[in-house]
This record gives structure tokens, C-alpha cells and sequence, in this order.
DNA sequence: AGCTATTTGCGAATGATTTGCAAAAAGGCG
DNA sequence: CGCCTTTTTGCAAATCATTCGCAAATAGCT
């Protein structure tokens, strides 16, 4: 279903890491889904292709990654962290607070207008992230699970 | 020192929340400073008043005042949860990833932005997060240590 | 195949926060 | 003021997500 995983594997392994069996299986769940799972979604993914992959495993997989930069790892309101795969662009994230989904959009202005207030506050911006909880707005007549 | 713990306990009173020895201290605690701290550094200080009092009690009066809404509870980067006395006002926070000192501001124009990059989603802001994780600059000649 | 450095799975350790429970104390009330 | 009922407290144990130690498994090279 998808041969996006050839290029990362590559190149994590011209970084002298090994490409193994339960790191494959990872690497095809993050490229085949386009959400914003948690470890213990991950987890459970995998565990329907290898009985035998452990959670630590996951975790470890996913600090791995995140430190290479193929992930990123956000950590939303309301405990576990959750990863998005190859954020190439930046971008932040409006989560359904009903739902759980995450949307990403991007605002050129509001970008702008932070590295104004930083720099008026006599700051560099190092990292920074804005998250809207939000409520799906249903206009009369419209269905309710679209 | 100060005395706006008053008006504060008496809302409590009235919400039939009991005013005792312990909850005193914490309130004056957030009344004197006016940091974020977490819950480790309210029990240090409250501490130095009343040896005996638990962290838990600390926790347990931080949700109750939070429930309250006399306090907001943040979830920075990095492990535990600060919490900020009466934010009466809305605003973001920026944090100096150095020292860990949080700047408060707001900016009209922002919220704004936010507002029209959620109704262009579908979506009614419920809530929502800027931070901001800055170094600070140094003009050449100023001090270290302001 | 054989060798060695990496990885894995497991269970135990962590660190922040929460909770169960019996003992202590707050807020009426008479 | 003392009494009574309900709320709170302190303590220790429980949670929850995440990390770690270690011996056994295995990737990648020759």
C-alpha cells in the first residue's frame, strides 16, 4: 500500500542504524496512517503485524525518530504524547476537542506577529506552539457524522 | 503583607468550602508571589510556615482552585504543571527557556487571527494555548544578571 | 557462517499526580 | 462554649505515561 518507508529507511541507515524488523513495521504505520497517534495507538497497531513488538519498543522507536527529525512529538492537553510523521513544514494544530482530531493549519501572519511580540519582549524565538481546542460548528441542516 | 486572601476566602466560604489552616497558606502564597510556580515549590514555601502540611493538600487545594477558577493551571514543556493566581485577564506566555522565567502578553491581533483560522476550519474556539520559547538577546554592553 | 555492536522484550524504576482511609478539624447549632 | 456532622488532612499506596537495566536475540559486515 505504500513504499514511502524505502527513503527513511535509508537514510537511517547510512546514520548507522539498523533497520529491524520491528523498526520496519513502525516506520510503514506512520507512513500509511495520516493522523496523530499516541505511543499506546501505535502499539496497537503493530501488535496486528508482530504478536511479539513490545510498548518500550514503540517508545524507543519514536525517540529515535524524533531525534533523527522524522517525527515530531507534540504533547497535547490531556496526558500521552502523540507523534505526526515527516512534519517537513511547520505548522500548528487545532484539536477536536470532541473527537480528538487533529487539524494542521498554518498562519503566515500569525507567525509574523510572534516573532514581533518576542522581539518587542527582547527575546529570540527558540520553539513556540499554539494549539486551538475547538468545537465543530454545525450549520442548520447539516449531517451530523459528515 | 497583603490581605488580598480575604476577599478570595470569603468566595470560597460562600461556596461552602471550608477555610482552614492550610488553605490559608496556600492562598497567601499565590497572593504574595507572582510567579508560575509548580506544586513542588508552593509546598517548599508553605513549608517554611506550616511544617506539617502535605503535598498532597497541595495538589488537592491547586484542583479545587482551579475548579474555582481562581487559578489556571499550565502544562509547559517539561514534566509538571504550573500554576498562576487570578489570571483575571487572557493572555499567552512566553518562556525563557534559560532561566524558566514566563512572560505574560497578549496581543489583540493574534487572538484575532485565531479566531478567523478556526471559523475558516468549521470550528468554535473552546480553548487555546500560545507559548512561546525564547533566549533572550543581549544587546553588546548590557548586563548578564539584569 | 561467524563476529560484534545494536536492539529487543521484559520487568522493574521513575516522576508527577491521584486516591483510599482513618484520624483531625471546620462550621454550624443549641 | 461543647457537640455533631461533614469536609479535609496526612500518609502511604496506587496510577499513568514513559524510561531503564540487563540478558537474550539479531542486524550488518566480512
Amino acid at each position: 500500500m505504500s513504499d514511502k518507508t524505502g527513503p527513511m529507511e535509508s537514510l537511517l541507515r547510512d546514520a548507522g542504524v539498523r533497520i529491524t524488523r520491528q523498526r520496519k513495521i513502525i516506520l510503514k504505520i506512520l507512513a500509511d496512517h495520516d493522523d496523530h497517534p499516541d505511543a499506546q495507538a501505535i502499539f496497537r497497531r503493530a501488535v496486528l503485524t508482530d504478536k511479539t513488538i513490545s510498548l518500550s519498543t514503540v517508545y524507543r522507536t519514536m525517540s529515535l525518530l524524533e531525534e533523527r527529525g522524522a517525527i515530531q512529538r507534540h504533547s497535547f492537553q490531556g496526558g500521552r504524547a502523540r507523534y505526526e510523521h515527516a512534519p517537513g513544514d511547520h505548522h500548528d494544530h487545532l484539536i477536536d476537542v470532541e473527537t480528538g482530531q487533529v487539524i494542521e493549519f498554518i498562519s503566515e501572519r500569525i507567525e509574523a506577529l510572534q516573532e514581533e511580540v518576542a522581539r518587542r519582549l527582547g527575546y529570540e524565538i527558540v520553539d513556540h506552539r499554539l494549539e486551538i481546542y475547538g468545537r465543530r460548528i454545525r450549520k442548520p441542516g447539516e449531517k451530523q457524522q459528515p
